[in-house]
RNA sequence: GGGAGGGUAGCGAAGUGGCUAAACGCGGCAGACUGUAAAUCUGUUACCUCCGGUUUCGGCAGUUCGAAUCUGCCCCCUCCCA
């Protein structure tokens, strides 16, 4: 089986612009192809993940990935499929989010001799002259194509910047700079992206009559739809003070039944055959499912220490067994010799985000302080036990230790 | 440039002088039931030292005993005409 089969048996292919083609060039290894990443924040997040996995898989096969950082698109902002202005980043922003990408791209791909390529196109975007791309570009664009174009669509109703609108012409003159002076042939990205890809396919084939290909990845949804990778606080992200190691795997071990196979299949280098057999385990090992899940996801973003960590403060949380050092952690410093307010403590810890939600919390019976269940809203925690360490439950699945330093 | 309609809590959306910290829905959080799942039911959802007090309805300045609600100016958005 050639890797294009397995990505379709995986369910992470979407759309093609050639299938016949793009098979032979990623079977053979003969693809360079790039995919696109805009520094919108200080770190990737779940979303990146996959197209991360994806890259590491071609690049597995004897492809070669170029991962272009959108210091010059981001600038401008991807309208598709949003249905309001992206806020627009200062140049020091996008600057200092590419160095932050740069570095947690390099847990997944092997950029060693050349196997594979990071280019920000902030290097050709940034000194375009705005009269010659015109003519040399522009004129390549049909308005009225564009403006069919699903992706503008919600925002045809909303309104639509001229800046914006231009993105999907800086993403095509992209693919066709690549495809120029690195020989990129392909480009792969999220299925959003498929009319700012095609534009780019069409445009190397009017400026140079050479065919080059597109192809999309199914976009990570869950079984209602949504996007997966979102929480209420935010995204999560792959960035470990962003989103700890412990948490990322709590957002795994908690997925819904129904998005388990899905995510084994699309988000894990576990192979076909094993999982077509936990397909056919009985529903009681569910829970044995998400704990591979799990595991996996976070070995591959945080590694083998840091998933078995997170495994283990999890099995000592949650069923009694085994060692609940890892658990998260706040140290305090400075505290009175009264102690400090539970509420308190836990506004420092960030469980709640005031105290009215504190009060809230626990006169609803949601809070425990070492397993033992609080009534008391002005509890507080004496500096002796702070000593030792308090485990704060906050409702029945974050748990959160304080310490005195 | 002209005309019309808008900007209310995370989102959607009521309210059009005091009874409104602001209906309702979604989302969020917690509780019950469970499997650290889903579904369901219940409570809750501005901030504080929660008795009580403080700051909110695009911004600023007014009218009034009292304004999300009235007036003026400004900013932003949508639609129609040019």
């Amino acid at each position: 089986m050639g890797i294009y089969e397995e990505l379709k048996e995986r369910g992470l292919l979407a759309q093609v612009t050639d299938e016949n083609e793009i098979r032979d060039l990623i079977n053979n290894g003969k693809a360079t192809f790039y995919i696109g990443f805009d520094p919108t924040a200080d770190s990737l997040h779940v979303g990146h993940f996959m197209t991360l996995v994806l890259m590491k898989r071609l690049q597995q096969a004897g492809n070669k990935p170029i991962a272009l950082l959108g210091g010059g698109t981001g600038m401008i902002g991807d309208p598709s499929g949003r249905s309001d202005l992206r806020k627009v980043l200062t140049i020091q922003d996008i600057d200092h989010n590419i160095e932050c990408f740069k570095k947690q791209m390099s847990r997944f791909i092997d950029f060693s001799n050349g196997k594979a390529m990071l280019i920000n196109n902030a290097d050709w975007l940034r000194g375009l002259n705005y009269i010659e791309l015109l003519r040399d570009v522009g004129a390549c664009f049909s308005v009225n194509h564009m403006l069919a174009a699903e992706c503008y669509k919600q925002r045809m109703e909303r309104g639509l910047s001229f800046l914006e609108f231009n993105y999907m012409i800086m993403q095509a003159y992209d693919f066709y700079y690549l495809h120029e002076h690195y020989h990129c042939n392909m480009q792969f990205g999220g299925d959003d992206q498929w009319s700012n890809m095609l534009a780019g396919t069409e445009l190397i084939r009017k400026k140079t009559g050479k065919d080059a290909y597109a192809m999309t990845i199914t976009l990570l949804l869950n079984s209602e739809g949504k996007k997966m990778g979102k929480t209420a606080s935010g995204a999560v992200w792959l960035d470990p003070n962003k989103t700890s190691p412990f948490d990322f795997y709590q957002y795994w071990r908690n997925i819904e039944d129904a998005d388990v196979m899905k995510c084994l299949k699309m988000l894990t280098f576990i192979p076909l055959e094993t999982i077509k057999e936990m397909e056919s385990w009985p529903n009681e090992r569910i829970n044995e499912k998400k704990m591979i899940l799990a595991h996996e996801l976070t070995e591959l973003v945080h590694g083998k220490e840091e998933a078995d960590k997170a495994e283990a403060a999890a099995k000592a949380l949650f069923s009694g067994q085994g060692d609940d050092s890892n658990m998260p952690t706040t140290e305090l410093e400075n505290v009175s010799s009264e102690g400090i307010a539970l509420l308190d403590a836990m506004v420092i810890a960030k469980l709640i985000t005031s105290k009215g939600e504190g009060r809230r919390l626990i006169e609803q019976g949601g809070v425990s302080v070492n397993n033992e269940k609080v009534n008391d809203v002005y509890l507080v925690l004496t500096k002796e036990s702070l000593k030792e360490g308090v485990k704060i439950k906050k409702g029945k699945k974050i748990f959160h230790k304080i310490i005195l330093k």
